[in-house]
DNA sequence: AGCCTTACCTACTCGCGAGTAAGACTACGT
DNA sequence: ACGTAGTCTTACTCGCGAGTAGGTAAGGCT
């Protein structure tokens, strides 16, 4: 059960504040149970209003829950657009791109896991919410690859760095589940974890070389 | 929906067999919906057989929800454990793992989404299920790379190598998910890829450096 | 033959939770 | 003062699906 935020109900506000509460109070609730165990009840309770109100609002509970994987996937999306500015070196920017990452996860946790958790779990409608958004994280990291790779002895055609960077945003979700449970690391140490992992691999770990941010 | 396997239900088999068509139409039923879409009633028609049989084999919807993950994890598990025998180098020990793994996902996809999507997303009792097999796993992988790097200059911590593991673990979920998309690659072409980039590195992958398998 | 165990079924109960009907209160414009 | 637009509520309906009561048939064993 989500702690209801006892505040004694407050009256007659705009629909624009109520919906913002009424998001939070869906994304808590989805993220503790899930879609079918998350109850429109307990939604309205939390966000302190009556279930018609949700209903007059934001439409039954699939709309519901769609309208939380957009606004979480917005917010993380845009994070990281702004992080990786253009002209930088694509390593720095992998390195920037990791770090807002971490950095959202770590104030959104229960966001991150409507996000990564659910969204994934629920088959065709959402599932395909979440996957729109991967795909241009994919596809930016992919385009990042390839950039780098071009004045390259071999330069990385998409078929290779599609699945290069699936499998790096997949690193970057389990890590942050190992995070979860290890709350003591600060962010960009994560980051840096994960820097190193891809972009220098385990033998060069093993015989010390390693990556470390220029700033 | 899934597909009734419409044999005119075959009568009086021993339970045993019975327990074992159960098992495999909830997989099949669990995967295609999730844990709370699927109801009892589709499970016992795909089963081919009366829903008081299902409680009276395998208890509740969560039991015998758990008996699938316990199954389909014990399977894995093993497939893997017989697969990377000791005594062989740690990069030998991890190729044959990864693929064994995608080996096991191509013929049991089913049973791969329940494990990797529904378990997790199911929360507490489940959730663990997952995490136990997912654990061994992890300390297999933590354990190899510790031994690998034990001679040398920088031997990893188990604070190293465990998030190491995770991610890897990770890197090889995701990389199962665009292989479902892009089903013409080869297990060991999947295993490949992932074992070039956890062990070589991008920067390696840059300069033309990769890794092959002896054999 | 009779009896018991094990496989198996039809046909229910019953609670939970999605969604709604119908109206009440408040603020503000005119 | 009074309409009206927007906020908000209580108190329902109703279907779906988990779980069960109670009984039938088939084979084995003495």
């Amino acid at each position: 059960m989500v702690q209801d935020n006892g505040r004694p109900r407050s009256r007659r506000l705009p629909r624009a504040v109520r919906e913002r509460q009424i998001l939070d109070a869906a994304v808590q609730v989805f993220a503790a149970h899930g879609f079918h165990a998350a109850s429109m009840d307990e939604i309205s309770e939390v966000a302190g209003i009556s279930k018609p109100m949700l209903y007059a609002y934001l439409g039954a509970k699939d709309e519901l829950f769609v309208a939380c994987i957009r606004r979480e996937a917005v917010r993380l999306i845009e994070a990281i657009g702004t992080a990786v500015e253009a002209g930088l070196s694509p390593a720095e920017q992998l390195w920037r791109g990791l770090r807002v990452f971490f950095e959202y996860v770590q104030e959104n946790q229960a966001g991150w896991t409507v996000l990564h958790r659910q969204a994934n779990a629920q088959g065709e409608p959402f599932s395909s919410e979440l996957t729109e958004w991967r795909d241009r994280a994919t596809d930016l990291i992919a385009e990042l690859l390839a950039r780098a790779t071009e004045g390259s002895a071999q330069p990385m055609q998409a078929e290779q760095t599609e699945p290069f960077a699936t499998a790096l945003v997949g690193a970057g979700e389990a890590l942050v589940e190992w995070w979860f449970e290890h709350p003591e690391h600060a962010a960009d140490g994560m980051a840096m974890r994960l820097m190193n992992m891809v972009w220098m691999g385990f033998s060069d770990l093993v015989e010390g070389r390693s990556w470390t941010p220029k700033s």
